[in-house]
DNA sequence: AGCAGTTGGTTCACATGTCAACCAGATCGG
DNA sequence: CCGATCTGGTTGACATGTGAACCAACTGCT
């Protein structure tokens, strides 16, 4: 087996950086979120479709694809959230087994108000740090490394692949 | 109150560009290690680490710092780490609550084998698509940023290192 | 129509992370 | 010394994420 190629300096700086500005990043976000909105930034992604959404609501998997969860975690997580008040289940009209997904008043009321504490953290910790320049490159990073990943992810996984 | 400085364009696509690229490299890497070695990513870390320190051990506390993580956290991690027979637990002889982390021959032998593959995976989803402009800036970026919220945070981060 | 296979969702068991409370051993001020 | 306080670490209750099993409704094919 040959000796793979280690990250050299550059690679590795880089990569940390990376990591360690994610972790900070989300810990951040989340923290502040909570404190001020009694939300996750799980609950508020959900909130955040399903108020983009015509009349707020959504098909439980379209929901799971824009945020791209595994099904039985939307599912937990949205029973969660209606026992909360967030949103409502419904049953679907065109599709006996489907469930309609809205956001209730409360849940309305709620992101509203989160939103724009949550836009100024992420302008605050991220975004204003740094140039227009950074932006794009970061934005260019964002979409080659996706696209890569999802070449290297095909539907099934190669278990053994070596 | 005011109406917020919504994100533009330019800067929505950056930070979902972020934010997408984090989650699928973080899932992707989670998965190969774990199906390849059995090792998940936060296994993967305190391996990574105590296989670097002298002798293979380090403080509890030591440990946590370099890994930023909540004390129970690491308490309990350890304690299933332990329980898999990756890492051994010792009392401290200098300071009696103390306890001394040591990595195990197995847990040696797997982060090892662990290792390449999991370089391997980073560079090809990640490093390999950039270039080094693209790492430096993005080193440059996570740094800003790391700055940032260090100076957001009220409470004093524990920079190990330097 | 009828049956196989797919799809949308839920549920269970379990892995992992967080918070607060707790305990025991250090430390410090008299 | 003694007590107050700090520090390192563990524990228990609970929130959240994952995978497999399951159920019921839809689809396709004959």
């Amino acid at each position: 087996m040959t000796e793979p190629r280690w990250l050299d300096e550059r690679e590795q700086r880089a990569w940390r950086a990376l990591m360690a500005m994610q972790d900070g990043l989300a810990e951040f976000l989340e923290r502040r979120l909570r404190q001020r909105s009694g939300l996750s930034t799980a609950d508020y992604q959900v909130l955040a479709h399903l108020s983009e959404a015509p009349a707020g609501r959504l098909r439980s998997f379209e929901l799971g694809g824009l945020l791209r969860w595994e099904k039985s975690r939307l599912s937990q997580h949205l029973g969660r959230m209606e026992t909360r008040g967030l949103v409502s289940r419904e049953r679907c009209r065109t599709d006996q087994r489907g469930a309609v997904i809205a956001i209730t008043a409360r849940g309305g009321e709620l992101i509203e108000a989160a939103a724009p504490q949550h836009t100024a953290d992420v302008r605050d910790a991220f975004i204003d740090q740094l140039t227009e320049a950074e932006l794009e490159t970061l934005a260019a990073i964002g979409d080659k490394v996706r696209t890569r990943l999802a070449a290297l992810t095909p539907k099934g996984q190669p278990s053994s692949g070596t």
